[in-house]
DNA sequence: TTGTACGCGTTATCAG
DNA sequence: CTGATAACGCGTACAA
């Protein structure tokens, strides 16, 4: 239990070398003889030894962290995002620690506090949706730790994004349900405080302006299992409901699409129905969502790749101020409304 | 930008103190006079100091992290127990570190090695589905950190386990397809090998032998989408098919379902399904699924829980060896066959 | 190519 | 109650 650990100490007075060596040869140093490093690393495999990355960081202040920050951790969206950092991240030698705010700016900045503390060498993240600055990330600014910012991100800031064009996401959403013969088009959709949905407002706006269409009061809520239903009862108890939503998250819309069908509305022909993220339930709710597929795998590999290759000095984040990722339009039944008009 | 950080040493000098009296303090120990604490600590906040975690463990070997292998993140299951850990972890004062093993016994391995490197406190583990032993394990014995399982543990081992009792919810969910009058129940399942599919395998087993009503030959497949197509493909082609269906997947069983309901098979009447976890999902399909409830984010935070308190010496996981979770039979429209019956 | 010796920031031991 | 000092394990000038 309480073995000793092994150190570059055993490993030296045992091969009867200095310490000096056995380090340089443990980091395959090639100013080490070819044959000392191997015997060394040989050795060294052979007792068990193992870095302690805890004295090596201290000398180098390098830990091999990588800090990570998601809004949350109910969405599909974002675990493959995760799925995806998480194995860009290991295979550079890299571990992420996620840390989770749920959607509070309060947990976020302490998120933000405990990671620079863990001396992260740099930061992934995406904002809670109440967040009204990035100050506390001002911390990593000063001492020069990279941060990215990935889907939640803020307009105008120093930080790399990773994103997708969210107002063309938006027009195009929109764009199509004109095309399905919509006139009346309601878009529920998450706070416009925040960026992402501000954006996809836009589109929205623009979409309708350009042909014409008049714009309705939004529906702003937390996109989650009761805001569906909640939307859904707002629209039944309209005078002039809509015949076509653009909700910007798949699940909300999958069950705000639900509650409407209990209550006799038609999908497509009443309400045509855009969601957006692609998540797999638009493929089994009946009829299918149609949707903005946002490839959070993809993004999350983009994300951490360009940290990495950031801190391994392969490329330079101050550089780059957004990447913008593919995102297209998934169209599928429930916005197919067209034909059954007359 | 590179901004000396702040040490303990920069504290002492400029308060006429030494290093040794400033870290008591900082540790609040209370061997250091109220007063002298409480200026230093003052003066540390002022000059914003920050504690350097890589001395501090160099010396008292203790890390404040934890680490976490789980064999999925795409499962609604897995993210909630993360969602769990996570929170825990943080309100305890600990990072989890986590790692996905992408139900790879070698990427398991791997993992486990690389958090063992970096010296967490302790790990949560849920097993990849072809890991045969747990000698990976060993080096976490050896040294006495301690290891939690959660979901996937094997049978015997020395390790404390977080589970639910899978062998009862076997029984519940076929024992509740008997009642609904089938008498043709198939089981579709992940492998075998796997000690928590073995089990509720053994339940299924029980619960048919009970009512003296034939055993039919498993299907065993990867429990995804191709695997839930695979599965009613199958059962299309067989000259008898089941009239029951128990899947301990929900998204596969989902997935059957729709495909079985797309030629021409009527859910329950043809066919009753039951599937496994209570995903959101389950209340999305038409019919919904009737399923087991598996609480996901209990049982990561029980794990967390467990972990940490013995790492403070509030218990002792030693005397531990098993946790069992309450999970439940959630019945809906997919297996009320009965009804239908003349 | 290898060795010597010091420093990284803390905590622990011992002595005052 | 406080101080001096030696670890903790590693990396790296500098020297040989």
């Amino acid at each position: 239990m309480l073995n000793k650990e092994v150190t570059i100490y055993d490993l030296a007075r045992q091969l009867h070398l200095s310490t000096a060596t056995v380090s340089r040869a443990l980091n395959n140093d090639p100013v080490v003889s070819r044959k000392t490093r191997e015997t060394i690393q040989d050795f060294a495999e052979q007792m068990g030894y193992q870095r302690n990355h805890f004295a090596s960081h201290l000398r180098t202040s390098k830990t091999f962290m990588i800090g990570v920050i998601v809004h949350a951790l109910d969405s599909q969206f974002i675990t493959s995002a995760l799925a995806g950092i998480e194995e860009v991240a290991t295979k550079e030698g890299y571990s992420p620690i996620i840390t989770h705010s749920r959607e509070s700016y309060q947990r976020e900045v302490s998120n933000a506090r405990n990671l620079f503390h863990r001396r992260v060498d740099g930061l992934i993240a995406s904002l809670a949706l109440d967040t009204p600055d990035l100050n506390h990330f001002d911390i990593y600014q000063d001492k020069g730790v990279p941060v990215v910012f990935f889907d939640r991100a803020e307009a105008n800031s120093p930080y790399t994004q990773v994103v997708i064009d969210n107002y063309q996401c938006g027009y195009d959403a929109t764009r199509h349900l004109i095309d399905q013969g919509c006139r009346n088009i309601m878009l529920v959709t998450g706070s416009l405080h925040c960026h992402a949905y501000a954006e996809r407002h836009r589109g929205y706006a623009a979409a309708l302006a350009d042909r014409g269409i008049p714009y309705q009061p939004v529906l702003t809520n937390d996109l989650c299992e009761a805001g569906g239903i909640a939307a859904a009862m707002q629209i039944l108890d309209m005078p002039e409901r809509p015949d076509g939503l653009f909700i910007t998250n798949d699940f909300t819309a999958v069950v705000c699409m639900q509650t409407l069908r209990q209550h006799g509305i038609r999908i497509p022909q009443d309400i045509a129905v855009v969601g957006f993220n692609d998540d797999e339930v638009c493929k089994i709710v009946e009829p299918n969502l149609t949707t903005i597929r946002y490839p959070g795998k993809d993004m999350g590999e983009v994300a951490a790749l360009t940290l990495i290759q950031h801190l391994t000095g392969a490329s330079n984040l101050s550089v780059m101020t957004k990447i913008v990722l593919r995102s297209e339009l998934v169209v599928r039944a429930s916005s197919l409304r067209k034909q059954y008009l007359t």
